[in-house]
RNA sequence: GGCCGGUUCGUCUAACGGUUAGGACGCCAGGUUUUCAUCCUGGUAAUAGGGGUUCGAUUCCCCUACCGGCUACCA
């Protein structure tokens, strides 16, 4: 059996979104898995598109993911280099060994005239494809005198290198998830193999690449899947065939409502992040959100994103990234597309989160504080996050919902306040006031007989007094239970909100 | 339009051709509780339609419908 060698081939075109982090995962998990390499290529044989930044910003995310690689543009290796614009002077002589074969030619059409001849063929309600069929009408090496080729190219002017696409064929793929799947030949095109500028296209640049570096699968998205036979093509013409990688082609992330693929518009219309990490575009200086920034942690994200077409025989869904590459399995993946849904994500987050150590929750409470430049000194953090912890859907949950240990309430809930209220509850209040002042250890449990003596003792019930209490130190009706707010408050700064609150709350 | 792919609860999905079609999220109800949330228990809800094959189809085949992808000198 030969060695597992996959790669994740991004380009470099913008921020990676949650279909390329788990097309990455993917291949990360069968690696793993199977104890084979992982790969980082970039493919940048675009340069019109190249986008600064977005390759440090795909390295980031996917290793706060925890995905990981063994060789890559930013590890090297022994397939050096593994960006493609870097590889330029390789894929050349490829080009050039098809077309001396005879299964590519030269093409000196520009791009002004195709354009023109799809707008006719588009107006006809025709679809122009440069092929088998129109080859012979239009302006290439195998129209021309194969002198005028060798003087167009000797003079300069400018060309393409398409591949020869044979007429009557079947060309079928064997793809890991879907089967075999056949496609006619004559329905294939042309394809642009090599571009004028010099570069090859990602037909060429990815078959020679995944062949010189050795790829056993390919695994990738489904939008590649109408141009798999292309590259069995090539494969099969540069004599590669017997060494062709599997393909194995994953079903589509869809947007959450409605049909397509998840989009960027999509996390701004829904308000969900569709990037794992915040992007800056550098051109627009436009801000997407990430998950990371969201308060999602890894563990989370990744769980989430490796069950959208995947899953195991049994109800498992909880899983560990270690769980995760021992029970992952090509065969096991999805044919059809799934529909991205951000409250599932929460609910991974809530339960991943909310499991951590006390001591993580304190470091991301720390850090919060700090932003906002709240004090902490003299307060128990890992206490509070204790109390909060359950209660924390999102990372910044943690404060949101601790807030009030900080800062007491500017303003009370008026809605609770119509409701908790009452024209006795002053009088309630002074009087828990002066139970509490005479309670020595300001703890929970003194703090609890003391009150609850208190509501026997006045004969009233325990809500007549906790909801106004909870009022005065909160400010709403949420939150721990008030005996654990109060002794974390300390007895002065409880006396001092009850104090407020009796000076504050007017019915 | 053409080609390719897909179709099980609202969503993600499970089910050697034989199950009361299972689980999870969401939602609803109840329980716990001084509030909110968590948590626990229960409930809701699906095999796109039509033909075959078969003793028996979610499962195999065909057709239709619908959805998606591709259709650039982009990846």
């Amino acid at each position: 059996m030969r060695e597992v060698r996959v790669r994740f081939a991004p380009s470099p075109t913008g921020p990676l979104h949650l279909g390329g982090v788990r097309t990455a995962l993917y291949n990360y998990l069968f690696a793993r898995k199977s104890g084979g390499k992982f790969i980082l290529r970039i493919e940048d044989t675009d340069q019109g598109r190249f986008v600064p930044g977005a390759e440090q910003y795909i390295i980031e995310s996917l290793n706060w993911c925890g995905i990981t690689f063994d060789e890559g543009v930013h590890l090297g290796g022994p397939y050096t280099p593994y960006r493609q614009s870097e590889r330029k002077s390789l894929y050349r002589q490829y080009a050039d060994q098809l077309v001396a074969d005879g299964y590519a030619y030269y093409a000196f059409d520009t791009a002004e005239q195709l354009d023109q001849l799809r707008k006719e063929h588009e107006a006809k309600k025709q679809t122009f494809q440069y092929g088998p069929q129109t080859r012979q009408q239009l302006y290439n090496s195998l129209t021309i005198p194969a002198e005028k080729t060798a003087e167009l190219l000797e003079s300069g002017t400018p060309y393409v290198i398409r591949i020869r696409i044979p007429e009557n064929e079947t060309i079928t793929v064997t793809d890991r998830i879907r089967g075999l799947v056949s496609v006619e030949s004559s329905l294939l095109d042309d394809k642009v193999l090599f571009k004028s500028d010099g570069m090859p296209t990602y037909h060429l640049a990815n078959v020679v690449d995944d062949y010189l570096m050795k790829i056993s699968h390919v695994i990738r998205g489904e939008e590649w899947l109408p141009s798999a036979p292309l590259h069995v093509l090539l494969y099969r013409y540069l004599g590669w065939e017997s060494s062709m990688p599997e393909f194995a082609h994953l079903p589509l992330l869809l947007k959450p409502d409605g049909n397509g693929k998840l989009s960027k518009r999509d996390g701004d219309r829904l308000g969900f992040p569709v990037f794992p990490l915040r992007w800056t575009d550098p051109f627009t200086s436009e801000v997407s959100s990430g998950y990371r920034e969201s308060g999602y942690v890894p563990e989370a994200f990744i769980n989430m994103l490796s069950l959208l077409g995947w899953h195991e025989e049994s109800d498992k869904e909880l899983f560990t990234m270690e769980e995760l590459i021992d029970a992952f399995s090509i065969d096991r993946c999805s044919k059809s597309g799934a529909k991205f849904d951000p409250e599932k994500a929460k609910w991974f987050n809530h339960h991943y989160l909310s499991a951590k150590p006390v001591n993580e929750l304190v470091k991301y409470l720390e850090e919060l504080l700090k932003k906002e430049g709240i004090s902490s000194a003299s307060v128990n953090l890992e206490r509070i996050c204790e109390l909060v912890r359950d209660r924390a859907v999102l990372i910044p949950d943690l404060l949101e919902q601790s807030r009030f240990f900080f800062i007491a309430p500017k303003s009370y809930d008026e809605k609770v306040v119509a409701k908790a209220w009452k024209a006795e509850t002053p009088g309630i209040l002074s009087g828990l006031a002066e139970v509490l002042q005479s309670v020595e250890v300001f703890e929970v449990p003194a703090i609890e007989e003391a009150s609850k003596a208190y509501v026997a003792d006045k004969g009233i019930g325990m809500g007549q007094l906790m909801n106004p209490f909870r009022l005065c130190l909160v400010g709403t009706s949420a939150g721990p239970g008030m005996f654990d707010i109060a002794s974390v408050l300390g007895k002065e700064e409880t006396l001092r909100r009850i104090q407020a609150g009796l000076n504050n709350i007017v019915i």
